[in-house]
DNA sequence: CATAAAAATAGACGTGTGTCTATGAGTCCG
DNA sequence: CGGACTCATAGACACACGTCTATTTTTATG
């Protein structure tokens, strides 16, 4: 493997290699219309609102969510990069074992 | 997710979000009889000895990787786990875009 | 407009991580 | 034995990371 496609590899692969940000994938994949706003990701953690802002800027950043501002709210979704990733890791035989 | 699975899947994940520790599995896969020592490996970086020991300790512990010593030199290989996920990370296409 | 609510940003703080140098442990060979 | 070689371990150090509190921005509403 090439040094330049280990790094590209490695770093979209620090963005999902974090419980919280895998269980924020989830909340989002399992959501009505496959999105939600921080409140309702909040609920789901023992973790303060801007933990969870500096979670998704991550996933964001790695191009695996995406987020809108519609009213007071700011939906976040999986992108289909971010949807495909996560599919993939959770059947991954050697990961779960 | 639950929380459990999410932790377990993301300590795996993390011994494979490093660049160094990608190429050492795709060099020990790639090499003759599938198993290589140290300063084999270290021929292929820029980094001293003993990171490449950290690096092979990380991935042992996370079970990705054996290492047996036959006279002078320590033969590392790739688990069974540690082959099925190498082999099914370079595959993920949203991971290589 | 003023206030409240939602969320992002900024900054601080402790911990984890990747790297190095120095040292120790195991093995071969003269 | 003793020296050379291979590798692991220990310790140090800088930097990244996950979390928090405090503040700012954006929007809605009385």
């Amino acid at each position: 493997m090439p040094t330049q496609e280990a790094k590209a590899l490695a770093h979209r692969l620090k963005a999902v290699a974090d419980p919280v940000r895998l269980r924020i994938l989830s909340i989002l994949l399992s959501h009505a219309e496959g999105e939600a706003c921080v409140c309702d990701i909040t609920d789901a953690f023992d973790l303060v609102g801007p933990t969870i802002s500096h979670h998704l800027r991550v996933l964001r950043e790695a191009g695996l969510v995406t987020s809108e501002r519609r009213g007071s709210w700011v939906y976040h979704r999986a992108t289909e990069d971010g949807t495909a990733l996560y599919d993939h890791l959770v059947r991954v035989p050697a990961a779960l074992t």
